[in-house]
DNA sequence: ATTTATTTTTAGACAAACCTAAAAAATAAT
DNA sequence: ATTATTTTTTAGGTTTGTCTAAAAATAAAT
């Protein structure tokens, strides 16, 4: 029921190379755990005994039902820490990855549980990926560049295809953060700028090049 | 300048003992850490290459001045998480130092600084005890029960020495939490039960059973 | 259909952190 | 001042997770 910070890695890394779909290669695991080809068959052993896998030699691994399971857990618990640092401690969207990388393997339940009440239940992280709930259900919404969200269309702002400084910048001058509900007013055809209504405040525009790296969520 | 969750807790544990004052001895270690005498042995040897302890064989060991430093982070890091624990996500004050443990050894300092912050640089951990700032410094104010408050002294609401349940929602009840702020009003000798002020609102009266329990920090 | 190249696994080692059992040092008791 | 007791250390092993180098299986290329 309890597993050591590198079992965790490793589930995850298969489950973020979608082997709960897929087979995944030992060398692909290797490859994104910065690790030996030779550590990931020892370890793809033990998972296999623990039936956190389905593995057979030379044919690739896939997470069993448990492990998607336990994969579930492992994203939730990143991904509601993420949340946590961006909106409440204010980290950059780029910063929140790494230590929530740290975070995420605090095994309380009852911690997660209170944190997720907390944040008031968020449904997707800061870069825009869904935050599974405690049965590890997660909400797929289509998530679509700003530039392509159609006219009067509520949505949510969910994530960036650019996070640099400059991008971040703008954004907090705006007032757009993830969550920020917005909707789409007006398109401009010379320059493809979009006239946006962010909750119920004043109306503003925003460039195609900004726009074009601002992800949404709508229904 | 990274240490591994190990060491952390023999650093912890050594500071805890006393070990910045007077030498701790080999047994006392073990039995904190709940390991044998001849781990911690290996450990000592460890930490006194890392220059962390002053340890010479059967002499016992106390902390260098860097392992002093080291410490004082460690505990930092963990009242800090107790406070956010209780304060923010409610758990009760003796739930909050087993999930510190946990959280206590994710190190980026970033996190740390900007936890602080969030928190409202508190100076008291939910058990009374002072949170070191972030150059290891601590208020050390006089810590008594509630009944030896002299009268119309203010002073702050910094633990309690019974966290029963019955306890705890007493306290709840009457909005007392770490860090609220009561002045003794009127002390009755009848029942020694006390009259006291919380920051600006109604007066009231607290039993000397309870007032007894709860610790106080005033100048 | 072989040969060549790539991928994956085995075999044997290593470091960290722990263990047990036995030896050595320090402390207490006669 | 010896002897007995307690404390601490050494010696040798175990587990977890990693590594390198060599062997085996699979896939690609002629």
């Amino acid at each position: 029921m309890n597993y050591s910070v590198s079992e965790e890695n490793y589930i995850k890394a298969i489950y973020n190379l979608n082997g709960n779909k897929q087979p995944v290669s030992t060398n692909a695991l290797a490859e994104t755990l910065d690790t030996k080809p030779a550590s990931v068959t020892d370890m793809l052993k033990k998972l296999k005994a623990k039936k956190l896998i389905v593995y057979q030699p030379y044919q690739g691994c896939r997470l069993s039902a448990e492990g998607v399971k336990v994969a579930l857990n492992i994203v939730r618990r990143h991904r509601l820490w993420e949340y946590f640092l961006a909106e409440k401690l204010k980290f950059e969207w780029n910063e929140v990855h790494a230590v929530a990388e740290e975070l995420e393997h605090v095994s309380s339940p009852k911690l997660i549980e209170r944190l997720d009440e907390y944040l008031g239940f968020p449904r997707f992280d800061p870069h825009g990926d869904p935050i599974p709930d405690h049965e590890g259900k997660m909400q797929t919404l289509k998530q679509v560049k700003l530039t392509q969200l159609p006219l009067h269309t509520p949505a949510k702002v969910s994530g960036l295809t650019d996070q640099s400084t400059d991008m971040l910048e703008l954004l907090r001058h705006r007032r757009i953060s993830i969550g920020t509900a917005v909707e789409i007013n007006r398109k401009f055809g010379f320059d493809h700028s979009v006239e946006i209504k962010i909750q119920d405040n004043p109306l503003f525009i925003i460039s195609e090049q900004a726009a074009q790296h601002i992800l949404v969520h709508h229904e």
